[in-house]
DNA sequence: CGATCAATTGTATACGTATACCCTGCTAGC
DNA sequence: GCTAGCAGGGTATACGTATACAATTGATCG
């Protein structure tokens, strides 16, 4: 519309030339006066390139501001840089906690990462499957769990030689031979469990995530180890379905409150969940800890703001995210010969204020 | 080291191909005896073709597996289908809200989108061009104030083609020709301050953004704005910077505690630092909003479930993020062609209740 | 001083795809 | 029935880089 008029004004200094469009390393060969061959080298082999020679092309390089095209790189090299990692949401706190600590490895090992969200497992497998094979990346850390089509990913790997190493997620049966690094998801629950009973709680209800999430699922089985364990049992109605979501566990706490026989605790399968929780006993007219007590699992950063402070599990996210990323570097680098055997980072029950021991 | 062993076991039935490495469009054009050219064309204008062949390229497609390789094709094509988007804090729910509109947005249009994080502006200006250059994408989302070095974006835009869009920030006088869409800053800010003034508070502070952030710059203006034209005075020291997190945030609001004048009110630049100052305040011993009102900035997700409910700003995030994906794609395909004007999104005061009216 | 070898650089090719251009064969219009 | 036109499909090439291999240079040693 407008910018095409610039042949009519005057040629702004041109620098040193800064504003060619594309300038390939064929320029800066034929400004050096060598082959585009001894310019590769210089770049990716200057050990290979005698020194007057490599000034030569460097000079050349800066003064057509050349810089290699990465799309033909990853092409020749067949290799992107770019890792991909599949959340169930982007928006909870723990898998950004998470997420930073892959991203400064990713920095680190020079690797871009592009985020995929299952939506809280509402994708299709076709859904996934388009997915996986739309992006061309190096390599896949799995965030979340989708066992339905476990076998896809499954043949998509082998198929592409493709690495994945999985995170947090404790992994399903038939992807057993994936890397893989987090905590001990049914030890927590149990810990998070008996800490509640060791408090006096005898009436202890759970909120949990989607039935298709391995991961809650093992915290659902830790819960239910522990009060097996202490010889308490589970009402009917007492084991709840959230989505992981605030809202998801209002809903959820709402079926508990109107239970016939009330908990006097609540375990929440996250602390986003937990957040809900609290909030929807309080409309109720009811207190925490006083009159409910609340454990979450995570501790996100807004753990510790909550209204009373939330008593719950701590992952070592960073960290887990970092260790993952890294993993997957060496499973890119050295292939199969990477180790695979799980990797179990240590959590912490970290207590706040919003257990107290049961009023009745 | 054990991979390689696969041919002394027997072939696993190999079911229908399935399993082959890498298969190329060569091997489906043997395999449907036409040529490269045709097979391609199949994929890519499939009106090209005859509906005979065509059934005998699907076949060959569908047996052998096949599926382009999208190294090779965005070498060619010179496009990658990836735009990246810069911003302050992945972390931050309320560019997660953003991100889940650009997200879904470049989903539909067939983009994948990589993020990199300014680390709240810690970056330098050279870290921060070495990331766009490293980068190959189609465009880039720039949700980030980085007026230090606009210039080098700007240049890199020009010399590389590169569409650049701006969300959510002002954009500063030297940007001004790209495309952008916020909210109205300023009048929000306005907006927020005049309904503490209207509520009969007089001393009121605010927690704003680092310096170097264009965006709280808006908002502070806006607050000040507002105070001259209500004849209130803005004493020293009642104007704190916090980091946008929360730790910053009680650090300022500690300064703002032992202040010899102590506001009535605080307006905080977002939403974070406002769950950051009512921790703070409440750990003085005393109450929002009876002691102190405070209203944010943003409305993320958490801003109702605080204790008290917070009074703030509310952006329409989401669509923010979806109007400057589809921007960017407008520019990406129709060049420079496309319009650059500012598009201002409408903001909203949601009241809740971190705001009374002051005790003194 | 010449031959051999190492070091350095140039030449040529391949990666997988998209497409400009050409060729073939068929159809339609006279 | 012959030709003009056109549609469908093949051939060849280009994209920018990395590298195997060839060629050349220089140096060292006999």
């Amino acid at each position: 519309m407008k910018q095409d008029l610039n042949d009519t004004v005057p040629q702004q200094e041109a620098a040193e030339a800064e504003d060619m469009p594309d300038v390939s390393i064929k320029e800066v060969a034929r400004l050096a006066d060598v082959s585009i061959a001894t310019v590769s080298r210089c770049i990716n082999n200057p050990e290979k390139v005698t020194a007057k020679t490599r000034l030569k092309v460097q000079d050349a390089i800066r003064q057509t501001g050349y810089s290699p095209n990465t799309l033909a790189q990853s092409f020749r090299r067949g290799r992107t840089n770019i890792v991909m990692v599949v959340l169930p949401s982007v928006g909870d706190p723990f898998f950004t906690a998470v997420m930073r600590g892959i991203r400064a490895a990713a920095k680190a090992k020079g690797y871009s990462v592009v985020i995929e969200e299952t939506q809280l497992n509402t994708m299709t497998a076709d859904e996934i499957g388009a997915m996986l094979v739309s992006n061309q990346t190096d390599g896949i850390i799995l965030l979340a769990s989708m066992s339905p089509f476990g076998t896809e990913v499954l043949s998509a790997k082998s198929k592409r030689r493709l690495p994945i190493v999985i995170g947090c997620e404790t992994v399903s049966p038939d992807l057993a031979d994936f890397p893989s690094v987090h905590i001990d998801n049914i030890a927590a629950a149990k810990e998070a469990t008996n800490y509640l009973i060791s408090q006096g709680h005898q009436r202890i209800a759970m909120v949990c995530g989607q039935a298709s999430s391995l991961l809650t699922k093992d915290r659902e089985f830790g819960y239910r180890a522990a009060m097996k364990q202490a010889d308490l049992s589970i009402e009917d109605g007492w084991v709840v379905e959230g989505d992981l979501t605030i809202a998801g566990a209002r809903k959820a706490t709402r079926n508990l409150m109107n239970h016939g026989n009330r908990p006097t605790a609540i375990f929440c399968a996250n602390d986003e969940m937990a957040i809900g929780c609290i909030h929807e006993i309080k409309s109720y007219g009811l207190r925490v800890p006083r009159d409910i007590s609340i454990v979450g699992f995570d501790d996100i950063r807004y753990a510790e703001v909550t209204d009373p402070p939330l008593t719950t599990i701590s992952q070592p996210a960073e960290e887990i995210g970092e260790r993952v990323m890294y993993r997957l570097c060496r499973r890119i680098e050295a292939g199969n010969g990477a180790s695979s055997s799980p990797e179990i980072v240590p959590h912490k029950l970290v207590i706040r204020q919003s257990v107290a021991k049961p009023a009745s």
